[in-house]
DNA sequence: CGCTTTTGACCGGCGC
DNA sequence: GCGCCGGTCAAAAGCG
């Protein structure tokens, strides 16, 4: 999976990732997909909800978003990175539950998604 | 002991 | 306005 390598190496400050565990290999799929082109500053807000969450400066969408396929058994994958689950949903459209994670250092504003495709066969969560 | 995972609840946006 | 939906928080449990 060096395919992965190169992806994280160019992961700068403020990215997110986007995995879909599918039964296709090693497919990438697609970068700054349209489907994540909401580029809302999330503030503060008090309570829950996008508390803390990353902006960018001003203008343009600066934080990049990486989305690829891969196949594997497992959604912790070891890219030589640490990630922390922070949270897990049921999807509407997937049997399998979407995982969220970030990246556990402080300075380190990654967020990750992983996702197993609907078609995937291995069962698992 | 310090960290991560787990899990339900909460929040905001959007559609009805 | 209400309820669904996707994303996040946070407290407690789990693990090395």
């Amino acid at each position: 999976m060096s395919e992965i390598d190169d992806y994280l190496s160019f992961f700068g400050d403020q990215q997110e990732e986007y995995v879909m565990l599918s039964p296709l290999d090693h497919q990438i799929a697609e970068a700054n997909d349209d489907d994540f082109n909401q580029n809302k500053p999330l503030d503060h807000k008090n309570g829950n909800g996008a508390k803390g969450s990353v902006r960018r400066g001003s203008s343009s969408s600066i934080r990049t978003r990486v989305a690829f396929r891969t196949e594997s058994d497992i959604e912790k994958l070891d890219d030589g990175y640490s990630w922390r689950k922070y949270g897990k949903k049921m999807m509407k459209n997937s049997p399998y539950p979407r995982n969220y994670y970030r990246c556990s250092s402080e300075e380190c504003n990654v967020k990750k998604r992983v996702e197993r495709d609907r078609e995937d066969s291995r069962n698992r969560e």
